[in-house]
DNA sequence: TGTACATCAGTGAACGCGCGTTCACTGATGTAC
DNA sequence: TGTACATCAGTGAACGCGCGTTCACTGATGTAC
């Protein structure tokens, strides 16, 4: 992987103005021509790289691929041009992990709103919950199963966000409770995070071990949310 | 840390053949002076990397800090010399790795085997779960957390223990079924797969987000185990 | 209307680092004769 | 009983690599006068 050839075309095209002929696009090399940024759009390059770590990350599948180097080769520009727009690597990462939350999080509310009934509510929520970790493993990965910084105390940006989702299943949880479909006498926000964990099982161990002898997949995430909603239901008389 | 000075003196104290003045003991330089192992006998040396290796992936909680170099280091040896007795890093990480899992299903099997009646197992078996991982975060994530090797498309020698520690699991349930208290009508194989999914899910929460406000531990492993419990119980009269 | 200047979006080259791994070597110890 | 030799458990120095990050610089573009 030849660093930095890609650059150097780019400026020469830059400099005669015109579209130069296509350099081969093997690997990582830039996927487009660039051109510099006009005069105040320096953050159109921000959501390029953006958007780039975010592709690189869900493709190669792992978290130490997205390096720096790696991520300004594929968008076209030098290393250092990311630290015009992200403070580190690690800041660049977190940004990542931001939009992706959001976007987890407008799954999860989906599934939601579009269920009947709060017990099929929580399935609905169990099932968009574990796709989106299949879907996205390597960013479920960075967002639920990394090794926690041991300088940070507290929830990051992204972590807050985690627990604005949670807000939603709780809130689903005590609906379930009022209509009487769960069990009332436990706090809803015990049984929430209980049912999280439960979810995040089948979604981490798939994700970590995608090749152990499952069976069918789709089987086992049903028998966990049966196994849930089973656990956090009313007794039935 | 000034690799390789440790080594160099102890080179030295071997060949005076009495024992040197204890070299000052600070971060990972080698933790006691080593003899040359006797003739025949070198695989003393490969346990004590095994063990300075388990060691430092517990106490750094990181196992990118275990590197060839530091084990080598701390060990006393130099870094060739682990190649001597493991072909590379990864046949390292695994046979530490297989060592963890022999720990852990010895953990499991003794708290089966100390409880009465097959739900209060299942109980004690999900609780020894957890602490397991709580006790060595670090060895947990590398059991189960780990991103899955892409060129292995089959179970490693390690993961191969995990289905023996699982065939524990599906045997109680299997007697709990025989018993009557677990429902009967579903696959023993599904429900114990459910029953790790759950238990793996509040572990890895708690190894991945530690400062995340869980409130009490114990009492969410508890809700945890309780919904497990009741979900997989056979509907009482 | 022309020109000096400030600003901005980047570049290019280098820094020091720690890593896994290899290779030719050493020196103590046991063994065959 | 002495000595040459094979074996074994290591050493020491170096390899090439990719990484995050820094620093002085460039060149196009807009703006003030």
């Amino acid at each position: 992987m030849r660093s930095g050839s890609g650059a150097r075309k780019r400026t020469v095209s830059t400099a005669s103005g015109e579209t130069p002929p296509v350099a081969p696009n093997e690997g990582f090399a830039p996927s487009r021509t660039r051109h510099r940024a006009q005069r105040g759009q320096g953050q159109v390059l921000r959501d390029e790289i953006l958007a780039v770590a975010a592709a690189m990350l869900a493709d190669t599948g792992n978290e130490e691929a997205v390096s720096i180097r790696a991520v300004a080769e594929r968008v076209g520009v030098t290393p250092p041009s990311i630290y015009l727009h992200f403070a580190d690597k690690e800041a660049l990462l977190e940004a990542v992990c931001v939009e992706s939350f959001a976007a987890f999080d407008e799954r999860i509310a989906s599934a939601a709103q579009a269920s009947a009934g709060p017990l099929e509510a929580l399935r609905a929520v169990g099932r968009s919950y574990v796709e989106f970790a299949l879907e996205r493993p390597e960013h479920y990965r960075y967002m639920f199963m990394r090794r926690p910084d041991p300088e940070v105390n507290a929830p990051s940006a992204a972590e807050l966000e985690t627990i604005g989702g949670l807000a939603r299943l709780i809130e689903l949880v005590r609906k379930g409770q009022a209509t009487g479909a769960i069990e009332p006498r436990r706090d809803a926000v015990e049984i929430s995070y209980a049912l999280w964990c439960a979810t995040h099982g089948v979604a981490a161990l798939l994700v970590a071990k995608p090749y152990f002898p499952w069976g069918d997949h789709h089987a086992l995430i049903e028998a966990v949310i049966e196994m849930c909603v089973r656990g956090v239901s009313s007794d039935m008389p």
